[in-house]
RNA sequence: GCUCUGGUGGUGGAAUGGUAGACACGCAGGACUUAAAAUCCUGUGGACCUUAAAGUCCGUGCGGGUUCGAGUCCCGCCCGGAGUACCA
């Protein structure tokens, strides 16, 4: 199809039409700025270190199959007006794109058709790339990058290797070679070490010479920053496989519906947590949005408490928790362990065991999510075993429950019913004492509203405040040799290794076939380790990825390999440092690069990337950073969120079978009111009480009723008039002829009167706006596609044609013969018929229009719904800019003159108005102001050449295309996108006599004029001497009169 | 559950603590046209009041508070959206 604009200015163009200014053909100047860019490389970015470097990133998209919808560009367009404006500006701007292409979807897509993830996951980027360039995007596309691609992923490979090859000195507080954790080791053993680890038994240096290589190495797993342990991940036993947490739903798996639990597997891990602090700490330097940085605060959870170990009775190890509250622990009544806590199996009593072992069962099957959400049901189980406050030196009752996560802490808890929320409410359903600690809360009916005050019934710790008690107490339980303070972050070490055929290939050698130990990285100048071909994606029974299959890639001259793969987050977490030395074969990246480009400057992409890719990004580049790799400590200095775009559904109501008695019910009361209708509902549908007519309204083909209708009549002294919903339908917008229909029976003689010739039945859809007078069974609703839908009318040629099932529909219209659809914001998806293509809004409207439009939709940051129908605004303002130029046979018609005053006023409060908001990110005010600038030129019947090309540049950066069109049409060189960014002249702007608004208490009464500098007593005489002030304040002294220089004057009378 | 985020006309939205509704859409009326498209003009938060000009009151989810002045700041609610560690 081609665009409608297109084709008026075609005709135009034959007509021998005598001076009508060329008219805006954006397709054709697409097409040729496009091809032109490209063949000029306009966006190649060279690493030029004369020029300061600008780095403006968005997040990496996955190439999903679908193609992109107008939500997708959003972010894109920002940055590449932020690009642009940058470029403007004199900045050397890294602006580039590539695809994050390891993943699930591509890999389940493989699982079900058999092609590998690797083609689909080609045609998909190709037809991203298209798309993307279709927006008028300024990427250097000779930088993309692709993390499945081997040359890329080596990289990855490399980077992980070096993780495996570090540990985390906790003394000079950064990564080091594990190297020097061994020369330690020969020295010292695991003495005089500071190190943040796995805890094990200490060593000395004679014992690590005498260990075996295998001890050796288990006892480095302990310190490796990526490192292989035991994790808890989701497994399906009917699928035969490990599923991610997406892939469960509501208990059961997404695919098929069957039970998954929890089961402990051999993992990967990134020793994430021993950057805990210094992820919170460099936040603070951030520029990020506060509720960003909160989010990372909270998820990397610092808290600040003591460790304490408690006896156990008749067992010899201590059970160790972590609390925040030391001060409350002569509360303590009970200790509450997690269900797949190691100790579980060892002191649960005989008798308890079968109701342990239901109770872990149930939980198994509970998501992380769902047990911490979980607060209006207790559950849990006694172990049969007692602990020993060492305070109180009183029996405790051991429990388990659900509340308590393994992963945290040491995975068990003392319980404080009197201080803790979820403790109180289990002491209550288990009907465990509760011991009072703090003041006034015995009364309570809650007591753990109140948590914090003054110490009781806690020996040592009566009397003091809760702060004090804490110190007191942890002072104690040291003193005591009991535990000590401790500092406890919820961020936990990441699993980093996936049971998937879809991921990088973790480079280890195992010298023995399913033995973990001993271990080698595969050697650098080995790498990549590519995917070999699998005959099945499947991942295998026993929970081992697809690979574990291919024996003739799993046997090495060194040992055999690893199966797991990396998680998506590993190509993700480093592909920034990439793009500023794509093609580097014996580097990651180049140090050159490094230096210039240091880290992003500006990083655009959704908030949902908060708790995952933004932090496992700062680990890598901290990570790097710590081994001398990078010259940055952090690697996004400015992160943007911008919103979500959302859907705007379009429904159909589609007639169901009450609403043709209810319309018809309307239709005898509005036109048979004098023969008194009736719903009677019993044997026929209708009676007109003050005639003999009696009416059935009913479908033609249930026969037997007709039938029957019929013998009934044929008896009775009343008479019958059929009227057919085919017939109701065929008039439902022609009622006067149904009217006709009805009196035709009313004034006849006839028994039993039915229509013959009957039209073919056909589905009715009733407009929007008739909905009201209905039930709710009147009609069902159903999502019709919102591409046939304008201003919330349907376009009906294009309904019937879109479905086979619609080529009949007959549609009850609105007065104005519209058919009106409801709405509704939902997401953006397929089967919800509200996807938008900007392709298509493309096509018809232009890129740059689609460009303006998606900024105008509102503010970046904000999630806002897509409404296609007030694109036709920013389309005008297009075309109205282009007018302004006075184009007569492609040479614009203007003045060289000196602008006016009055032009020069507009143009620079515009660049003003312009500059501000782009600084400020925004970007829809952007899009009012030129608006409101070519609205005021228009109205000033502006033609000066200085202005409209200084215009001219200042939208370049929003208006890629028609700008670039219009600045050679000007006569210029070179591209609008190389030149010169207009400078704001204030001079331009001066005012000399400023509107007052005059507010008499908090309400404007009235508006003054002043000179531009006025002084507050000059403003007062004025003000007060003004005739509708007077009116208020009646003469007398206003009790307070506030004057602020340029905006207003408040009277207090 | 927890954390974050938002709530302003019929719609999208604008507004450093300073005239709420800029800029658009839609709608209504008009001009031009054989007609349509395109374009242009006028009106458009609600309720009063007036022949008119003008004016009054109410209005930014709800209830309080701070201030000369609150959509904006503070406290307490209500409703929607997002994230919640293996979707990316």
């Amino acid at each position: 199809m081609r665009p409608q604009t297109t084709l008026i200015a075609s005709q135009h163009q034959t007509k021998p039409v005598n001076k009508i200014s060329m008219d805006y053909n954006f397709s054709d100047i697409e097409q040729k700025w496009k091809s032109h860019w490209q063949q000029t490389q306009l966006y190649k970015v060279h690493n030029d270190t004369s020029k300061p470097k600008y780095y403006i990133l968005d997040m990496f998209p996955y190439p999903s199959g679908e193609g992109l919808h107008v939500g997708h560009p959003l972010g894109y367009i920002a940055t590449d007006i932020f690009a642009r404006y940058k470029r403007l500006n004199g900045f050397n701007v890294l602006h580039p794109m590539g695809f994050d292409s390891f993943g699930l979807p591509a890999e389940n897509y493989a699982i079900q058709t058999g092609q590998h993830p690797a083609i689909t996951i080609t045609k998909s980027s190709e037809v991203y790339r298209q798309q993307l360039n279709n927006i008028g995007l300024s990427f250097d596309w000779s930088r993309e990058v692709s993390t499945s691609d081997p040359k890329y992923y080596r990289w990855t490979q490399w980077i992980v290797l070096q993780f495996f090859d570090s540990w985390y000195n906790a003394t000079t507080d950064k990564a080091e070679p594990i190297s020097t954790l061994i020369a330690h080791f020969e020295q010292y053993g695991s003495h005089q070490l500071n190190a943040i680890c796995t805890e094990h038994e200490p060593f000395n240096a004679n014992d690590w010479c005498n260990f075996t290589e295998t001890q050796q190495q288990a006892l480095l797993i302990n310190y490796r920053l990526f490192y292989p342990g035991e994790g808890e991940v989701w497994y399906c036993e009917a699928l035969g496989c490990v599923l991610a947490n997406d892939e469960v739903k509501d208990g059961v798996s997404e695919r098929g519906g069957h039970p998954v639990e929890r089961r402990k597997l051999p993992q990967w891990f990134l020793r994430m947590a021993a950057y805990a602090q210094r992820l919170l700490d460099d936040l603070n330097d951030l520029d990020w949005s506060e509720s960003m940085k909160d989010f990372q605060r909270n998820w990397i959870g610092k808290s600040e408490g003591a460790l304490v170990h408690f006896p156990i009775q008749n067992h010899h190890e201590p059970l160790s928790v972590f609390t925040t509250r030391p001060d409350t622990i002569f509360g303590v009544t009970f200790m509450v362990v997690a269900p797949e806590h190691d100790l579980v199996a060892q002191i649960t009593t005989e008798e308890q065991k079968s109701e342990i072992d239901t109770y872990i069962k149930y939980v198994k099957s509970r998501s992380e999510r769902d047990r911490i959400s979980e607060v209006k049901t207790v559950t849990g189980a006694f172990t049969g075993a007692y602990a020993i406050n060492p305070f109180t030196n009183l029996p405790i009752p051991i429990y388990i429950s659900e509340y308590v996560l393994a992963g945290y802490g040491t995975g068990a808890i003392m319980a404080v019913p009197s201080s803790d929320d979820r403790d109180f409410r289990f002491a209550k359903h288990f009907d465990i004492p509760i011991v009072y600690v703090i003041a006034d809360t015995e009364n309570l009916d809650n007591p753990t509203e109140k948590k914090r005050g003054t110490t009781i019934n806690s020996g040592f710790l009566n009397g003091l405040d809760t702060d004090a008690a804490i110190s007191q107490a942890v002072a104690e339980i040291e003193k005591r040799n009991l535990g000590k303070g401790k500092i406890n972050y919820r961020m936990r070490d990441s699993n980093f290794s996936r049971q998937r055929y879809w991921g990088e290939p973790i480079p280890i050698l195992h010298k023995y076939r399913d033995q973990t130990l001993p271990l080698f990285a595969v050697p650098e100048n080995e790498l990549p380790v590519t995917l070999p071909d699998v005959t099945s994606y499947v991942p295998r029974a026993d929970g081992q990825s697809p690979l574990a299959n291919v024996e003739e890639w799993l046997k090495t001259p060194n040992g055999w390999r690893e199966t797991d793969t990396l998680p998506g987050a590993a190509g993700s977490s480093w592909y920034f440092l990439r793009y500023m030395d794509p093609h580097n074969e014996q580097a990651f990246c180049s140090p050159e690069a490094i230096q210039y480009w240091e880290n992003v400057d500006f990083y655009a992409g959704g908030s949902e990337h908060a708790g995952g890719h933004l932090l496992y990004s700062r680990v890598w580049h901290k990570f790097l950073y710590d081994r001398g790799l990078v010259t940055t400590k952090e690697p996004f200095k400015k992160l943007f969120n911008q919103g979500m775009i959302q859907g705007r559904s379009n429904f159909v109501y589609r007639a169901q079978a009450p609403f043709y008695e209810e319309y018809f019910n309307d239709f005898l009361q509005k036109n048979f009111a004098k023969y008194q209708p009736v719903y009677v509902n019993k044997g026929v549908d209708f009676c007109l009480e003050l005639c003999d007519l009696d009416i059935e309204v009913a479908s033609s083909n249930s026969d037997r009723k007709l039938s029957n209708l019929q013998n009934t009549y044929e008896q009775s002294d009343r008479r019958i008039l059929v009227v057919f919903i085919e017939q109701l339908i065929e008039w439902i917008n022609t009622p006067e002829k149904l009217v006709a229909f009805v009196q035709n029976a009313i004034d006849s003689q006839n028994k039993f009167i039915f229509a013959d010739n009957l039209p073919a039945m056909r589905s009715l859809f009733i407009s929007q706006s008739k909905l009201s007078a209905f039930s709710e069974r009147a009609s069902t609703t159903l999502h019709v596609n919102v591409n046939l839908v304008q201003n919330d009318v349907l376009n009906i040629d294009g309904f019937r044609a879109w479905r086979e099932e619609y080529k009949d529909a007959a549609f009850w219209l609105d007065d104005n013969s519209t058919y009106r659809c409801g709405w509704a914001i939902e997401k953006m998806s397929k089967s919800k018929h509200n996807v938008v293509n900007p392709d298509e809004i493309i096509a018809k409207y232009g890129c740059d229009c689609f460009r303006m439009f998606e900024m105008f939709l509102g503010p970046l940051e904000v999630s806002k719904p897509w409404n296609t129908d007030n694109i036709e605004g920013t389309s005008r303002f297009l075309r109205k800019f282009w007018r302004l130029f006075n184009i007569d046979e492609s040479t614009p018609k203007l003045s060289t003159d000196q602008p006016s005053a009055a032009e020069l006023k507009v143009l620079h409060r515009t660049i003003k108005a312009v500059v501000e908001d782009v600084e400020r990110y925004s970007l829809n005010t952007c899009v009012s102001h030129f608006m409101k600038c070519v609205n005021d030129l228009t109205d000033l019947k502006c033609q000066n050449q200085h202005i409209l090309t200084q215009l001219t540049i200042l939208m370049a950066p929003f208006a890629p295309y028609i700008t670039e069109e219009l600045w050679h049409l000007l006569g210029n060189e070179g591209s609008v996108h190389t030149a010169k960014y207009p400078v704001l002249d204030e001079a331009h702007l001066v005012e000399s006599v400023v509107s007052y608004p005059v507010q008499i208490g908090g309400k404007v009464r009235a508006t003054i004029e002043l000179p531009a500098n006025c002084s507050q007593d000059e403003a007062r005489t004025a003000a007060l001497s003004n005739p509708r002030v007077l009116q208020y304040t009646e003469g007398k002294e206003p009790k307070k009169f506030v004057f602020v220089p340029n905006r207003i004057i408040n009277i207090v009378v």
